[in-house]
DNA sequence: TTGCTCCTCACGTCACGTGAGGTGGC
DNA sequence: TTGCTCCTCACGTCACGTGAGGTGGC
């Protein structure tokens, strides 16, 4: 406490977490933090080989859980945090944003609509079974009734 | 045309096709047609390596394409399938299609329901995205008139 | 010999889950 | 020494796509 800053992994002050901590923050595995590591879309910094997660590490996943939610591939969430970067004005960043939110969108209607025609052809097909169970099964309670 | 039965690829008159063949009838790929005969969904006959489909094969096809097009695997269509077998009466079949179609149908609405989440959250990002553009695009036309 | 159809591996895709096997500090 | 947390491969999942490299008969 006396040094204070470089003093590691202590829980509070700078908000420097271990991977463990942090994947319970983000209500993900730690596998899921090393894996977009892995791709990129994050770069914690190391203590020898320990990984520690900072308050902005915390927030890029924060943006990358959110735009996985809304159904974007972890490539299209890269582009566009690296966007961040380049465009310190966020003219580009914001405008490619609007794009891709309207292209997810049109793709949501259509399997909404997709999904809208595969319930009628389930529903028409769960009928035909019922008809058919009943046919059947009156017809074997006619054989139980003979029987009785 | 003599022997007529044995006598290979005899298009329309046994109704024995190639794996081309089979695979344009059908609209899928020649890779598909090996990948499910791999997972054991269809056993063609074979004329020394070459693969021999005939109707009974490109009936099971068409029923297997009916079951992915309603969203199930390809390891349920073959549970499926194997009741064939060995339920003449087709009792267990259609009491277990009927459990199984109940449940992929509760399952869509599900996904329905999240995909209406999906996109008013979308909607709400696009307005944002929208106005954010209006506000810097009128400050940069502001700008552009000062200097014109 | 060239060209065609058919074949069998086997890697690549997507976002991780799940061991296996090893390490550092209490 | 045991137990804990962290690490790095690397295979498995799902339904195929896509070459690579080889074969038989015209």
């Amino acid at each position: 406490v006396t040094e204070g800053v470089a003093d590691g992994a202590a829980p509070g002050v700078q908000d420097l977490l271990g991977i463990q901590e942090a994947a319970t923050l983000l209500g993900v595995t730690m596998r899921t933090l090393r894996f977009y590591e892995d791709k990129g879309l994050i770069a914690p910094q190391r203590v020898c080989t320990t990984r520690i997660y900072s308050r902005r590490e915390i927030g890029r996943m924060q943006l990358i859980l959110r735009g996985k939610r809304l159904g974007f591939s972890i490539r299209e969430i890269k582009e566009f945090l690296d966007l961040y970067d380049v465009d310190p004005e966020h003219h580009v960043q914001v405008r490619t944003l609007l794009t891709k939110v309207t292209e997810r969108m049109k793709d949501l209607k259509r399997q909404r609509q997709a999904i809208e025609q595969t319930l009628t052809e389930l529903g028409s097909i769960q009928e035909q079974a019922r008809a058919w169970l009943q046919a059947h099964e009156a017809g074997a309670e006619g054989q139980a009734e003979k029987r009785a």
